[in-house]
DNA sequence: CTGAATTAGTTTCAAATGTAACTATTATGT
DNA sequence: ACATAATAGTTACATTTGAAACTAATTCAG
């Protein structure tokens, strides 16, 4: 008795289970706009983030998408380069650079907004609305207090 | 009305939303085993299923564990080279190299097994019993149509 | 039996990512 | 006011990762 060494069964391991439905998931939409439209995850997020908040600036966007400044700046790189985000800077204060859409920009968000909102909403056809609502809350619930078992370990 | 472009919310967004859970749990487990035994996420998994399963081939490993087979013959090498992990090869088919723990390996293995059963007690301690079904029923069938939706897009 | 196709696994090269150091600007404390 | 610290963002370097090419062994078709 006592000190046999217990078995982990990775499939049924949370941790495990979860990082492997996400990478599903993100795969799965990531072919849907990098074929067509040559973005990275990063760079769709941070167009996302873009589209609904705009000006943000980098180290906004990185706040709202949970994503460290230096992946947004070099994003932003990108879009920049192709003319889908744009820059300004701030007055007040000349070390915030205040972004967006560009026109360009704004129209290629437009046509990939609604394949993901598809997409998803092909994704949730496997479970009704009342399962939905119930997964988006135990997700939530998981996450808050994940941040406090990183926070207070 | 009508052609109005529709909004992202991107934090009500089910594929980012699961790939921010996931990718914080994963962080906060790998906290666990990466400083004290100095693996990485995919070292740990492999060990993980060879501390069940063992002997496995490399291929079967990936197909265990969702990884490719380039992944798994890199966590393979480090983890050779640290005397964690030996091989065999197959008389019948010397194409093929049974895997499995060294007695060092398994020791660490052991170590490391409760941690991460601890870790996820104290994560599903933010739900209930049933809750902890409903999560993981709902997971299930979000993967296998998820996986539906990639091969028949 | 022999040559083409498959399978297992490794290596190579390019792209993505994380950490830390760096520049520039603004805020703070004395 | 002036040195110090804090903030915004970029750059540089090392590590990881992914895709494709490659080696070796086996299978299969004719």
């Amino acid at each position: 008795m006592s000190t046999e060494a217990q078995a982990l069964e990775l499939e049924k391991f949370l941790p495990y289970r979860l990082s492997v439905l996400a990478q599903l998931v993100s795969e799965s939409l990531h072919d849907l706009y990098a074929g067509p439209f040559g973005l990275s995850v990063t760079q769709w997020r941070v167009m996302a983030a873009l589209g609904r908040f705009a000006p943000l600036t980098a180290s906004d966007v990185g706040l709202r998408i949970v994503m460290d400044k230096v992946a947004v700046s070099r994003a932003v790189g990108g879009l920049m380069k192709r003319g889908l985000v744009e820059r300004a800077t701030d007055r007040e204060d000349r070390r915030r650079e205040p972004l967006g859409l560009t026109a360009k920009g704004r129209a290629m968000h437009d046509e990939i907004v609604p394949l993901a909102l598809k997409y998803e909403a092909e994704l949730y056809a496997a479970l009704s609305a009342e399962e939905r609502r119930t997964l988006n809350g135990l997700c939530d619930r998981l996450f808050a207090h994940a941040k406090l078992l990183r926070n207070h370990p």
